[in-house]
DNA sequence: AAAGTATGTTGACACTGTCAACACTTTTTT
DNA sequence: AAAAAAGTGTTGACAGTGTCAACATACTTT
């Protein structure tokens, strides 16, 4: 309207929380368009600011998906934590339950989840507190194998490592789901509670008197 | 040095087969620099030609990733039918030796690994030649499955099913092991070798007289 | 009240993919 | 053989991106 109108409505200046603005405005516009089509004009322009206004906050555009990554991992976290609290509760195998939310928490917020595994911050080491709240969610599992193991359950390995199978196993459904090449979402669900199944009967410690030879070792 | 030098060295304006060395060069430069930082300009001034040479023989960045993706997928084919073919020859578990196989070709050739999985042409719908090398070597495990099946060593499933099972986990492993959250790269064959005979040891046919209680279905 | 710091804005830059218009070469048609 | 057409490579330009420096405004501390 004005030819020059520098004098903004007065008092709107500062935004009372622009960082956490930020996130939410990023957030959902991944939702909408996809990670890669975030871009910092718009999350700014979104939100009534500059397109750099963001650089108060974070350091650059890889901080900021960062910053989207740790809120990920942190509901990420929760997630796997209560599916196996209902484990207990239902009688159900926990890690089952559990791989069945871990796919579906992926299939279910696809940009979030690309989010926390980008490779344009792939390297957490550059973001202690996002490697610092991967790690928790990761604990869970492995408490849960750890549990299992405990109940006699699951084959005493080391807990870490067979984690980190599982992690695996459900990721690669996860990602092959949102790449579109496992079919439909409640496809891609069966088939993971199908897998972890699977994968927990190899699990199982051997039990004493087995028809199939036992290995030298042991 | 001329201050217009239009003529060029007469002969030269047509390249010989511009389209291989384009991929050939394109190749070249996301092993060296990641799928990422790959820029047109880039692989057209590397071959001495102009930025926009591309466009005679690609429609976008797009088709040329899915012809760097179809090569992938070409060499990928021949990679898993061999271990298939060679774990025949030395009396060892076919499917343990794909997986390991996969694995390491995707950490041995990750950028190209994850341009063929890339977003950008995930669809690949979009690319039917690219769609049909990908099956060709989903085909491979595939087969592989049926005929652990008919020797017994396999459950008797769906092996399209079983196979992208298989097919998840091992790419999960590839996934998390290229970005850094599994170790090296010999930690990582390790554990795929371990996971793939655990998974094998859960699809087992369940033996006729079991300690377990059978399920009520058969 | 003054100084200092935190926060937001504008202008600019280099870089990217892409297109239109032109130039050169080869092939096909007349 | 001449002309027309199609194929192939080049230049100039454009919009869009992340990022920085310089400036403007608001809040905080002295």
């Amino acid at each position: 309207m004005a030819v020059k109108l520098k004098r903004k409505p007065k008092g709107t200046y500062h935004h009372p929380d622009l960082q956490g603005a930020l996130v939410e405005a990023a957030l959902q516009t991944i939702r909408k368009t996809g990670v890669d089509s975030l871009t910092l004009r718009d999350v700014g322009l979104r939100l009534g600011v500059s397109r750099t206004a963001l650089y108060r906050h974070f350091k650059d555009k890889s901080a900021l998906l960062a910053r989207l990554a740790l809120e990920g991992f942190r509901i990420f976290h929760q997630t796997l934590q209560s599916a196996v609290d209902q484990a207990s509760t239902n009688k159900k195998d926990p890690l089952e339950e559990m791989g069945v939310a871990y796919v579906n928490f992926a299939m279910a917020n696809q940009s979030h989840y690309k989010t926390m595994f980008s490779d344009a911050i792939c390297t957490w080491g550059d973001y202690p507190d996002l490697a610092l709240e991967a790690d928790g969610a990761f604990a869970v599992l492995v408490n849960a194998i750890a549990a299992e193991q405990r109940a006699g359950r699951v084959v005493v390995e080391d807990p870490a490592r067979l984690a980190q199978v599982i992690w695996a196993s459900v990721h690669g459904l996860a990602t092959l789901g949102m790449a579109g090449h496992l079919g439909t979402h409640s496809d891609i669900i069966h088939l993971a509670r199908h897998h972890c199944h699977t994968l927990f009967t190899g699990l199982r410690p051997a039990p004493r008197n087995t028809t199939r030879r036992a290995k030298s070792t042991s």
